[in-house]
DNA sequence: CGCAGGATTGAAGGTGATCAAAGCATGTGG
DNA sequence: CCACATGCTTTGATCACCTTCAATCCTGCG
């Protein structure tokens, strides 16, 4: 898969394209064709599906470097949209050299880990198991310093299938145990590993 | 995959074999290597994993013709269990021509897919959804006589995160709404697939 | 500075978990 | 063939946790 045979943005309908999204703009559709895969070069992405009751599962976060946009259905049924002002690349999948369709097995090899993960998150009982889980994958990718959050509470709420109130009162819980500090609402940083670990297990 | 080219059982070594279980027996353990793919000839398996604190979640029901064992960490993050007696074709899966890489494509598709199927049971809140969401995917391979399963209430409450009285006290009330009828424990007939269907959304 | 949307906190209620016991089915041995 | 043991299922009672509804508090931004 070549997206990085970038060209200017409003040639969606081509074979290969890179395009700018601002936050909350919406990338592609619940409903829509699964025509194409995306790489995400800057920003956040989000990934989520209404139920007929208007309820709403978020499926994934992606950051720079992650494909989305596959899917095992032939209309999608995750619409996408930009969480932070970001860039992304897409290319039509059926132009299938064998080269690509190597690296669309790898994609999809990707999106059933993240998949996996997902499940084993929803899996868990506890809110404070699947909080601590949450920000112990999320903090994975910066150890050392302070982690910003792309996404707001209803969004992590969504993710973990709980609602905003309890996301936000295990958060605070979790600060008033000295377990993560939060300067911001949306910035954080773990102070204790270990009992964080331990809670998620 | 020529999952098809079965010797004799005894020779699991080998780049091929097929081997019988009896219910209970353990296909492969949690945690083992990840180098075989197995295709179910006949019964049903489950696959399912211990967290630390011996909580146990049940990932997959698998029935003939299903391919498992795929999995995208280089140890079995599920352990594989028979629930009846069955058949079990197995290959190693390191032994890769390019045909069979191709159907090692469409193989990880098809779990992407049951996988995703998984996430959205267990985003569902409550327990009536999940129940009825099962039992109508579980329905759905004989629409019209009664449907044996081969699993137990445990197993079905592993399944979809709730507990085994959550689970049994649902059936209950959807037997006493005349959604479903239970002649015995594992034997059941959709009589309202309307309620039900509406019921999972 | 003031506004608007997001985040937090509070109170009340419901839903599912847990603990406990009883009911059923299957199979075994007397 | 019946008695009993065993394991699965169902039912009951209580409780904890999460949701819901509501109000207030931030914070980022014009």
């Amino acid at each position: 898969m070549q997206l990085s045979k970038s060209t200017t943005a409003g040639e969606r309908d081509r074979r290969c394209s890179t395009v700018r999204y601002r936050a909350n703009e919406e990338i592609y559709t619940q409903g829509g064709k699964t025509d194409r895969l995306y790489r995400l070069r800057e920003g956040a992405v989000r990934s989520a599906r209404f139920n007929s009751e208007g309820r709403r599962q978020v499926g994934n976060f992606y950051y720079p470097g992650d494909v989305f946009g596959l899917e095992t259905e032939p209309e999608h049924q995750y619409g996408v949209e930009a969480l932070t002002d970001c860039v992304v690349e897409s290319i039509s999948s059926s132009s299938g050299s064998e080269d690509e369709i190597a690296t669309l097995a790898e994609v999809t090899r990707q999106q059933l880990r993240k998949v996996s993960e997902h499940l084993v998150l929803l899996g868990r009982k506890t809110a404070r198991e699947k909080v601590a889980l949450f920000l112990l994958s999320y903090a994975a990718r910066n150890p050392d310093a302070d982690v910003e959050l792309p996404m707001n509470r209803q969004d992590i709420a969504d993710y973990l299938g709980l609602s905003v109130e309890t996301v936000s009162r295990t958060l605070t819980l979790l600060q008033e145990e000295s377990v993560v500090a939060f300067p911001a609402a949306r910035r954080f940083r773990v102070t204790r590993w270990d009992v964080l670990q331990r809670m998620a297990t």
